[in-house]
DNA sequence: AAAATATTGAGACACGTACATCATTTTGAA
DNA sequence: TTCAAAATGATGTACGTGTCTCAATATTTT
């Protein structure tokens, strides 16, 4: 039996170091009541000695644990969402093998009652936790604390959550605002001039700190550019036409485009229908499609991205971590303000 | 039973489904002959139709199957080795509960022949894969086809491999080496100039093609701006100090810095001992607490990364995926080039 | 001291798969 | 038809842990 001390210690190896039996190992290991505190500090020694690491898979396997996973998302979505989307089907015949089954439920995001009746509906037994990509309202704050009440592992997903709670997934778009400016200023050399910044909406937290973290940016390392007021599109394609060849009109002296809103075609396309300089500097948000192409050929300077896939396996991972009652590595699940050019893309 | 048919089929299912008995599911499923096409056509339909996916962790119970991986890296070592080794160690409590163990080993990579005879001497009950970060050499290469042979997962890590061989972890360095050049170019804005190019030696393929993407990249868009010749460094801070001040004087129109070396420590200091015009762009490559820190003092303009610590997860799931017999998720294991500016570190 | 309670032990079964053995059926060839 | 070979079935054990039940102690209370 020389080779069974070189694998891994199991509980019953656990059991004889202790002295005690696999039933009082049991009861320390899943904090179960009813044992002397002399007793579970010689199992947790053992623990250290041994250097033991509950078998994770045979655990599952002996409780038929299964992660059913649901990926709450607004129901109107913009090309980054269907990157979401697509990333979400991407993963799922791999992590199936991981025993992880994640299912899509689109909720009508404008009416917040709606969201909250939907977690309010769901138990612990359909679903081991909820990933939530929705505005924060106090509803659905309040339905989030809900869930996690009755055990079921409920994560902020991407959008608009509070810098306060650490527990989400996403990137901080105050930083990615700041990188934006950055990159903008760098790219425009040492002109001199204005910078038009266009956005879906400002009701958004998001477009809030990405136009905080750019105008601080701008401020305090590019003085000679001037940042003008948010450019609301709503959305609408004829408004945005009608305000954006409005601004460039009224301001001769734009030397750089910031395109904040998530859906950067939009806006893109009336730019290049304007028929601009082609040596204004413009920078958008999220890697689709469009602004892949816009790169390379040269319409789009740089892009600022979260990469979608990345957000979903953290937002994976980090459900099954809290299933798990694990230690998550934080250097992974930290998502990285990406910055694309034509050539990395 | 409503509660059954909402479970993930077994194999016990399966075989009902099929219309077999459970002993010829397992022949199917684990490719064992002595079947009838007939039968095992049969067999796969059934899979198809329930949408049978095996339960890993159960097989894995069954064979006690355990994955020790090595990492064989270098014994002389940068920082960024250092990094390295860190999300090594970093990643290892997290990737132990779920039965993955890695070593490191350190070889002396400047010779082939200790690198082949290590690799030679493993076993396939030592080690289930092993990732390796030597410069390619016809010796390495043949011991890592042995490997293979004998059933151990290899994969080669970070450096030096050819760019034919898709089967590896690490960045496109050419394109690496482009986004330098492209950063730089815009950043320098419309001066024009010499760039100083300074690497620790241009004998690995790293430097090859990081060098190639960045003449490149100049060539193409930056016509203004004109690449010297590569200083080789040798590791050697004396040297590097006379050649460096050397081809300073030579050339008084730098404009822009690019330190090819993953080492940029010693070249960046002794830029900065030589006192030079702040305006002077300058990129380096990955992530350290030295870069960091050089961003943030704007020391540094920019940094070409490649993620320490996706690196290592990624192998460790690639290697997984090769003993699992099992798809791995593309776009998960493409190692992005990042570009870290002093806002998004 | 007796009774009640708290703590621990011993053992069984389950989870889904791998793997082995032996029995039975089917198939093909002589 | 008969027999051997091939194909399939039936069944048991193992993996490491969770979760029961019931028995055996140890400790406290009355």
């Amino acid at each position: 039996m020389v080779q069974k001390t070189m694998l891994r210690p199991t509980t019953k190896d656990l059991a004889q170091a202790a002295g005690v039996s696999r039933a009082t190992v049991d009861r320390v290991l899943n904090g179960r009541d009813g044992v002397l505190k002399k007793t579970i500090d010689r199992v947790n020694q053992a623990i250290d000695e041994l250097g033991f690491v509950r078998n994770l898979q045979a655990a599952n396997l002996a409780k038929s644990q299964n992660y059913r996973f649901i990926f709450a998302l607004p129901k109107s979505g913009d090309q980054f969402l269907e990157q979401i989307k697509q990333r979400i089907a991407e993963a799922e015949p791999v992590f199936a093998e991981d025993n992880i089954w994640c299912d899509v439920q689109q909720i009508d995001d404008n009416d917040p009652h709606s969201i909250s009746a939907y977690l309010a509906s769901l138990t612990k037994n359909d679903v081991a936790g909820i990933a939530i990509m929705s505005p924060e309202t106090p509803q659905v704050r309040d339905a989030v604390s809900r869930l996690q009440e009755r055990g079921i592992a409920a994560l902020p997903f991407v959008s608009n959550q509070t810098m306060m709670d650490a527990d989400w997934v996403g990137v901080d778009n105050r930083a990615a605002g700041a990188t934006a400016g950055l990159l903008l200023g760098q790219f425009a050399g040492r002109r001199e001039g204005s910078v038009l910044v266009i956005s879906e909406s400002m009701q958004s937290r998001d477009s809030l700190e990405r136009r905080l973290g750019f105008d601080q940016e701008l401020n305090d390392s590019f003085q000679s550019l001037r940042a003008l007021p948010s450019l609301e599109t709503y959305g609408n394609e004829d408004r945005a036409r009608q305000i954006i060849s409005n601004s460039l009109q009224t301001n001769t002296d734009v030397v750089g485009i910031y395109v904040m809103a998530s859906e950067a075609r939009i806006p893109l396309s009336i730019v290049d229908e304007l028929g601009l300089d082609p040596s204004i500097i413009k920078i958008a948000h999220e890697r689709t499609p469009f602004t892949e192409a816009a790169l390379r050929t040269r319409t789009l300077d740089g892009v600022i991205a979260q990469d979608a896939g990345h957000l979903v396996r953290s937002a994976i991972r980090r459900l099954k971590g809290i299933v798990d009652r694990r230690k998550t590595l934080q250097s992974q699940e930290n998502i990285r303000i990406e910055i694309l050019l034509r050539t990395n893309i």
